[in-house]
DNA sequence: CTGTGTGCAAACACTTTGCAGGTGT
DNA sequence: ACACCTGCAAAGTGTTTGCACACAG
């Protein structure tokens, strides 16, 4: 696992850090989104809140990681992977939130078509979804 | 216009003062979502900032506007109008936040249907398109 | 060795809370 | 008259910035 996150890191020409590895890796373990909190927590004995404010930005620019936004306007991360980067390039992914257990991750679902009025042009789509997930059903 | 939204306050029992009468009004002349700056800008000189976010967790409570969120987090708030009050009750409806002019409104269009995975139950959907309004295009 | 990353402290922005006084009904 | 609103000040909370030192390449 280390060694993926080594790889990743190399890949997008950062630095490999102890903190940049540990963050990296939780996102690695976890396949769904996680908030500044829940990184914290994980991190917080071995690095600087700054830091990890820091890591997150960097990642987000390299595109390593894109933000979820749940619907109270809740900011949590996740990883990009190969579904992100094929589509029509990020953030073109269905939201899942589970009211159970709290965790929010990508849907693997065709995004649906809307009609728009006439005169609008879509050129972004978000989709959150809320309710129950395979795990709490 | 100042007689219907005395009318509104007086419908959901709230007394009827400058600063409510001031932001109700100016999410009536308006029919896009308002960030707090936006309404922070309009009303300043008559009223304070906590007052502002005091009016809105009131009429946020009432039912008289509800949240809008932009892809970014960013929080704004729309007046429901009669089509939120129908549909299985607010946050059912799609919002589009047009690129250009930064404007963000509630569009009147069908939720689409999304087929989800085995084990996944859908109690709320939020749909956010951006793309260019019919005034920009 | 050189430039980037990190930790610490402080600044900053945004939102909430407590309380005394003012206002709508 | 009474309950509810408002303004001001202060406390919280979450995030960013400046700077000196540490570390990866």
């Amino acid at each position: 696992m280390k060694a993926i996150s080594t790889e990743l890191l190399r890949q997008y020409q950062l630095r490999s850090t102890p903190t940049r590895q540990e963050i990296l890796h939780l996102f690695l373990k976890r396949n769904f989104a996680l908030s500044f909190g829940d990184i914290e927590k994980q991190v917080i004995d071995s690095s600087d809140r700054v830091t990890i404010y820091r890591t997150l930005r960097t990642f987000l620019d390299k595109g390593i990681i894109h933000k979820v936004l749940d619907d109270e306007g809740g900011l949590k991360y996740a990883l990009c992977k190969e579904a992100c980067s094929t589509a029509a390039h990020h953030h073109e992914h269905v939201h899942f939130k589970c009211t159970h257990c709290g965790q929010t991750s990508c849907l693997n679902v065709d995004i649906p078509v809307v009609r728009l009025p006439k005169g609008y042009e879509a050129q972004e789509l978000n989709l959150l979804i809320q309710g129950i997930c395979e795990h709490c059903s």
